[in-house]
RNA sequence: CGCGGGGUGGAGCAGUUGGUAGCUCGUCGGGCUCAUAACCCGAAGGUCGUUGGUUCAAAUCCUUCCCCCGCAACCA
């Protein structure tokens, strides 16, 4: 009689900015398919995701949208709930960061490190930057000046709350190492300690003033807490964590999370901030934090702009929840960014589950009606062919589980699949049509479709946490509840009638169809206004003239800048940077005539001082600097 | 020299105690007909980014250089 052993898995909660396209997916299905993993093998598990829903940002798209920033939230949030049921995922709990019990316990988690002392109220004395915007603390000073541009630092006003990282770096150190298990994949550790634990971890800023569109600090008006403490805190507070010790049943049965699954590109927040805030609290730290890669479009990032976005529920739409799940599962590598593109996915879904899989299933239930009205039992003649496949199945099976183990999940789908395809081939070589011809073999070819029912079965139980409807499917078809990864655990077959379970896709049809609703969307993406309506006298206070390259080069230590000289026709020459030094040599730039900002702010990049910017187009992956012909340095543009 | 990851047949990837280079898709040829024009078999195709080295033996260890990608830093 021993206790279920419990399983708490999170995935990161999604930014309500807007809705989640299929990278964003990715977290949740695979968070999706461990939990229903190890529900399958016999954890207690609780699986939460949410939605963080605090910000700048927010304030800004709900203004750009004309709402408030509580009815632009309550919409995306809907809309990313909509987009996760879409792909059939098994969460028991949905966190909102707006949720009134999560805003209250993260105002007393707050209150309480500030009570105790790591939480303190810092102002950026004596070591502030102005050009660079950046605080330092007095041991990354170099001679007393700023060590980015080597100017005077000064005493700064502006306040804000910081939480002491430097106070717990030993502790933490410490729970690496005893914890060779906490970062997966292990690369991403190394990372984390050269980037970050071994230069000195300077105290992180938890609050803002700067804009409203968060939870309140109870004991100052003025500020609101930064992202850090109210987003991450959501992983106890959704548990029914309590300062006081009171904390629910729920949350002394679940915690500490057995795994956080998140993005690679917040690995330091999961890995570095959290566990402190939790050592600050007292409470123990979650087992292990994976850090998966990013799904792309062929080789670029996702973006509006491109036209290129695929949304999770619309492909699950149009192929359905297991079909984007499978895809998204059996593609993703371990620890390098994968890819989707309509082709790729429509080329996979058709190969590995319209013709290995569903064309397996689907021959063999035909056969099992057609030869023996959908009955058969262990009983038929055994032959020395079955124990290869009897073997086979059992090492896919074990392969599986190992992959399973680790979230090798694109190991795992194909250590499942290839017991798929080698169940075509014991077709192939047992030839039940011929079997079937002769009534003394009828006792052979009972056996043969045992077996291979025993096959599909086990591709059922296997395939459950991937693809839960085809594995229910499954079930149904072979008339079978049996759970067992054990071959030869069902002893007899009542089957169903023949259906394909994954119907083939029309590649270019569907290619076609789709090409025409993408072209509709880049064209109303790139219609967009994005930025608030401004009126001509704003746009007055921009002074713009033309001014010609008489030198450039490019700046130390800086990938992406150039250093411009300009002639802008006051006689003097004036300095510029400008990020374009991956799309432009010295060269293409000299002597050519370019349109400045001439009035902007002074600032200091890469210890260079830079008066002004010009004008380029940029679009994601091409930036193009704004070329005039045969205008005098210093002409006005307007 | 900021940190880290990667460069393997047309494409996407496996290959960490060094010992004949594998898988999926694609291509070409063949077989079969139970099945969703599905399935099975065979073949072609790689000097494992580059240079040098260690070794009886290197994709696998050390070294030179080149290229790509993340993170960080400054895309004014």
């Amino acid at each position: 009689m021993s206790e279920k052993k419990k399983f708490y898995i999170t995935t990161a909660i999604a930014y309500t900015s807007r809705k989640p396209h299929i990278g964003n997916a990715y977290d949740i299905v695979l968070a999706d398919m461990i939990a229903r993993y190890k529900r399958q093998q016999g954890f207690d598990v609780f699986f939460m995701t949410g939605s963080d829903e605090h910000g700048q940002k927010i304030e800004e798209y709900a203004a750009k949208a004309g709402k408030t920033p509580k009815e632009y939230v309550d919409g995306v949030s809907q809309e990313i709930k909509n987009v996760w049921n879409s792909l059939n995922t098994s969460y028991d709990k949905f966190i909102r960061t707006t949720d009134k019990d999560h805003e209250k316990a993260v105002q007393h988690i707050f209150e309480k490190l500030y009570n105790q002392g790591d939480i303190y109220k810092g102002a950026y004395e004596g070591k502030y930057c102005v050009p660079c915007e950046s605080f330092f603390t007095a041991s990354q000073l170099v001679d007393g000046k700023c060590p980015d541009c080597g100017g005077d630092v000064i005493d700064a006003k502006e306040e804000a709350y910081f939480l002491k990282l430097s106070k717990y770096q030993d502790a933490l150190v410490k729970y690496y190492e005893e914890n060779p298990d906490f970062f997966k994949p292990e690369a991403r550790k190394n990372e984390m300690i050269n980037n970050f634990i071994k230069p000195g971890l300077s105290d992180l800023c938890v609050s803002r003033s700067s804009f409203k569109w968060g939870i309140p600090v109870t004991f100052d008006k003025d500020h609101v807490i930064y992202v850090w403490i109210d987003a991450l805190s959501n992983y106890i507070t959704g548990l029914g964590y309590d300062t006081e010790g009171r904390a629910s049943e729920k949350y002394k049965k679940y915690w500490p999370a057995d795994l956080h699954v998140i993005g690679k590109d917040i690995v330091r927040f999961h890995t570095i901030y959290w566990p402190i805030i939790l050592l600050a609290l007292g409470e123990p730290l979650p087992k292990q934090v994976l850090g998966h890669p990013w799904v792309l479009v062929g080789e670029d990032k996702m973006s509006k702009s491109k036209g290129n976005v695929i949304y999770a529920d619309e492909l699950a739409g149009m192929f359905g929840a297991d079909a984007v799940r499978y895809y998204l599962l059996s593609e993703m590598p371990f620890t390098q960014d994968g890819t989707i593109t309509y082709e790729s996915f429509i080329g996979k879904y058709n190969t590995d589950l319209a013709n290995t899989l569903g064309n397996l299933v689907n021959r063999t239930i035909a056969m099992t009606g057609k030869y023996f009205g959908g009955t058969v039992d262990a009983c038929g003649r055994a032959d020395k062919i079955d124990e290869e496949l009897k073997a086979f199945a059992e090492n896919s099976v074990k392969e599986y589980s190992e992959n399973m183990e680790t979230y090798h999940n694109s190991d795992a789908v194909s250590a499942i699949m290839s017991l798929a395809k080698r169940s075509n081939k014991y077709i192939d070589e047992t030839t039940p049509w011929l079997l079937a011809k002769n009534e003394e073999d009828m006792d052979r070819l009972k056996a043969v479709l045992y077996n291979l029912l025993e096959c599909i079965r086990i591709l059922g139980v296997s395939l459950n946490p991937i693809m839960p409807e085809c594995s229910q499917k499954i079930r149904e078809l072979l008339g079978t509840d049996e759970q067992s990864y054990r071959f030869g655990a069902e002893k007899a077959y009542t089957v169903g009638e023949a259906k394909p379970l994954f119907a083939r896709i029309d590649t270019e049809k569907v290619l076609a169809e789709i090409a025409a609703k993408g072209d509709k969307s880049a064209i109303e993406a790139k219609n967009t206004v994005s930025l608030n309506e401004i009126t001509i006298d704003d746009f007055a206070k921009v002074e713009l003239r033309a001014a010609k390259v008489v030198a450039c080069e490019p700046i130390p230590k800086a990938k992406k800048l150039l250093k411009l000289t300009l002639d802008d026709g006051t006689g003097t020459l004036r300095t510029v940077a400008s990020g374009i030094a991956k799309f432009y040599t010295p060269d293409d730039l000299i002597g050519k005539t370019v349109i400045v900002v001439a009035n902007l702010k002074p600032a200091t990049l890469c210890g260079v001082e830079s008066n002004g910017m010009i004008l380029a187009a940029d679009s994601d992956d091409q930036i193009k600097v704004v070329f005039l012909d045969g205008v005098e340095p210093g002409s006005k543009i307007r």
